[in-house]
DNA sequence: CTGAAAGCGCTTACAG
DNA sequence: CTGAAAGCGCTTACAG
């Protein structure tokens, strides 16, 4: 491998070595068409021996193709973005794709910045979970006959883009009537940005739930969507309902601080108060007590995302399954 | 905006539509060379009209530089890295940089794989959160003319790259003399992978705390890295050591798990048993009892990462401070 | 400050 | 199956 040369080495030097044409090393390194192996193999030894690196942006721009998927996530530092976005990229980079991964920090504005850049890149897709005040005409507008787009995770209204959720009216639902089952009359549906469309999903589906029940009463205390918010959510809710028998949660980590706020108020959650959390984050299983959440599926949200990117998918919406774990919360 | 046109819209159809040679609308773009107030504006006027997009692989070819800079860690899914990767990714997009972010799931041949792939677009940089077991051979021939490389977190024995760590010795070492200062005589710590050069730093400092203090008795419990192995090493650990005062962790995470453990054993952390943990996560100060916790500087870390980057440093270790806080746990 | 020309490293028909 | 040729969309000296 002589990398000391200042200059990089091309097909071009790859070929002389091998003592074939460039257009030979190029089909052989695409894999396409039919060369013979005798030529294979003096190719590939050709770039052992030269220490070749094949040079993926002069190719896009020749073939005016890319294989390269963003995924732009809103906000990384929360566990189930975190969990999907990986999830997703093993899924696409197994179709044989190269990811990159983006955080926007559920910012319009930085989302904008990022992905003007990523069209530069000539982008295969775009695999977006859109950051809140995302606009309907800007997401339209990013669709080219080269990069295709999809949203994930939250609904832009009115744009014409693929979107694959959770089933989150389902999810919420099927929970609520388990806590209806137990014969729980006053609910509390907790945590939350109340702008965000899978808010209003989840809000829904704990609405439907309780619709032409007449003895219930319900409450609903948002906040943010974090541990802090969990907490503070269940301390207004404790204060101002304090009946109350079962809290339906926003996500697990509202869940977590909302166990952490009863606890501390001398409550035992699961025995005095019904906690259920949404995502099933895998450390949900092993808290005291083992929390009661709504599972979603990131492979096969990952698995919608990848067949939509096969097929060029242009439109529609992709609900994935929930499902409501029972334990001892 | 004509987007209708199959063909993509070059800086020759701007060059002509503002009335100026390809040269002025490249240096325009570049903000290089001296152009006329007139001439911005009219291109600037012909690329909005046009809807002109970049093309950086082009642009990258012909120059042969990139401004790409991929982040590579070992796992998003642990919340410290994601939080340390989110901070990387902004800092170094600040610097102007595009940033990507690519996840390893701390697998030696899943990073090599994707790094084979980033060297394909001739990366300006790779800052590198190493997975266990990698080789400092392979990684010391990742760099090249166009490509610096920067590890971080995690230090790879024998390797001549750069590397950023946090002072994790100091850190724990300065949180366990505080538990020596209260007086206690019975220490363990517990948590994390005995491989990982993280883990050996944090019980160096450990050790170094306790060294030639001949009355007290430590133990060491180790187990992945998670909440999970806190609630299993927190269990060997009280099962053989019953009389332990207090509990060093690995991280967090760890600490989390442990604290579980203790109240699920009617025992009451921060009082009956003193816990330590490792990163100061957002979550830790909101716990209860408030973690006590050493504080690793993300933004040092990043800021120091451009440093780097931005002076083409090419070796040194580069610790950045570390702070204990202590709280009621 | 501008224009014509060469060339970055590939891919892609097209003859042979 | 192979070779010569054109061209993807830029940047970069170099004359003017």
């Amino acid at each position: 491998m002589d990398k000391n040369s200042k200059q990089s080495v091309t097909i071009h030097d790859v070929a002389r070595v091998a003592g074939v044409s460039k257009s030979t090393v190029s089909l052989v390194l695409q894999g396409k068409g039919k060369t013979s192996a005798l030529a294979k193999e003096k190719v590939h030894a050709a770039i052992q021996q030269t220490g070749y690196v094949y040079n993926r942006e002069a190719a896009a721009l020749r073939s005016k193709s890319s294989d390269l998927v963003a995924i732009v996530v809103n906000d990384l530092t929360t566990p189930y973005c975190a969990k999907l976005a990986v999830t997703l990229e093993n899924h696409i980079r197994a179709l044989g794709f190269m990811t990159t991964l983006v955080n926007t920090n559920d910012n319009a504005l930085t989302q904008a910045q990022v992905i003007a850049k990523l069209q530069e890149y000539r982008v295969r897709a775009l695999v977006i979970s859109p950051a809140i005040n995302t606009q309907a005409s800007w997401l339209n507008q990013l669709k080219t006959p080269h990069t295709q787009v999809v949203t994930i995770m939250r609904q832009v209204a009115n744009s014409n883009v693929p979107c694959v959720l959770p089933n989150n009216e389902h999810g919420i639902c099927q929970a609520t009537q388990a806590l209806l089952a137990k014969g729980h009359k006053h609910i509390a549906f907790i945590g939350g940005d109340a702008v965000a469309s899978e808010y209003i999903q989840r809000l829904n589906g704990f609405n439907n739930a309780l619709n032409g029940q007449h003895d219930i009463q319900s409450w609903v205390f948002n906040s943010s969507a974090n541990r802090h918010g969990g907490r503070i959510a269940m301390s207004q809710c404790l204060a101002q309902v304090p009946q109350v028998e079962s809290v339906v949660c926003f996500n697990d980590v509202v869940a977590y601080g909302a166990i952490e706020h009863l606890r501390e108020q001398g409550l035992r959650p699961g025995t005095d108060i019904s906690i259920i959390g949404f995502e099933d984050l895998d450390d949900s299983q092993f808290m005291n007590p083992p929390l009661s959440s709504i599972r979603v599926d990131a492979d096969e949200i990952a698995k919608t995302v990848c067949d939509l990117i096969l097929n060029n998918t242009q439109e529609g919406v992709f609900l994935t399954n929930t499902e409501f774990i029972q334990r001892q919360s």
